[in-house]
DNA sequence: TTAAGTGCAAAAGCTTTGCGGGTAG
DNA sequence: CTACCCGCAAAGCTTTTGCACTTAA
């Protein structure tokens, strides 16, 4: 993500915390920055492998505390994917993912008219609706010549 | 799903099985009846529950490994969903999902403009795409009253 | 007969929880 | 001061692996 970006995203995370009187710390921080910085959509054990370059020895525990903190703020969303393993997406505004079957890969796309997509009305489930995404589901490039070789 | 499209699909099966050789055994004839019958995008082990109704003391391993093979060979898919286990959704035909974020609740919708999609151009990621699905992400009602109360 | 499947036990991987000590506001 | 956070250790799930035995074809 871009710096300009990554610092709006930030001063989001400030006023947000100050509007809930939840404690800034040093942690939190950089988790937030460690986790825009990554676009792998990766998993909360890769975002501890590189928060831990920054803060030595950060205890696992509070990297997945903290993801999920984030995530009920509205900082970061969870990945859709066919795994068995919790993924973060830095990306929250709209957009939509090209996703590996076999491996799980998951990468952004951008699509006007899948941004534009009329969303029917679910009240008869139950569910209220605040985001849409269409995931393109196929083999990527080494998952294929994994498949042929 | 109704009784002649299970019988469909239980056909698919033994035919596949016996093009590529492999043994119908009654293990995996049983569980993707099982699959076929449960419409909660299950986990494999709440599959390994329901199918331990008819085959007492079948083990979780067999359950695991069956469900991967049945995955390969295309007669079931995984959900796409946030959470972090995986999930077997027995409808390969194409459809649409109402995801709750907040606990990871699946539903089969149908729409016809998300089936008519146009799907663009993913080369340059060497991706080969051959599915697309429509999530609908938001909150399940049970989410949302937890929310409010 | 033979390639493949099954079950068991154990290991490995992912995530949560309880609690004592520490820290931001 | 007080509520909330952090780290540790341990427990709890989910999933995979190696191996000996069984079975479909």
């Amino acid at each position: 993500m871009d710096e300009a970006a990554t610092q709006r995203r930030l001063e989001q995370f400030e006023s947000i915390c100050h509007e809930r009187g939840l404690p800034i710390t040093v942690q939190r921080r950089v988790i937030l920055e460690t986790t825009l910085s990554l676009d792998n959509h990766p998993t909360a054990d890769q975002i501890h492998e590189a928060v831990a370059e920054r803060i030595a020895g950060i205890s696992r525990t509070t990297v997945y505390r903290t993801l999920e903190t984030l995530v009920r703020l509205g900082l970061i969303t969870k990945a859709c994917h066919p795994g068995g393993v919790t993924r973060y997406d830095r990306r929250i505004e709209l957009h939509h993912h090209l996703v590996c079957m076999r491996c799980d890969a998951v990468v952004d796309i951008s699509d006007d008219r899948f941004d534009a997509l009329p969303i029917p009305d679910t009240s008869a489930y139950g569910f209220e609706v605040s985001d849409h995404q269409v995931q393109l589901r196929g083999l990527c490039k080494t998952c294929r010549e994994k498949e042929e070789g």
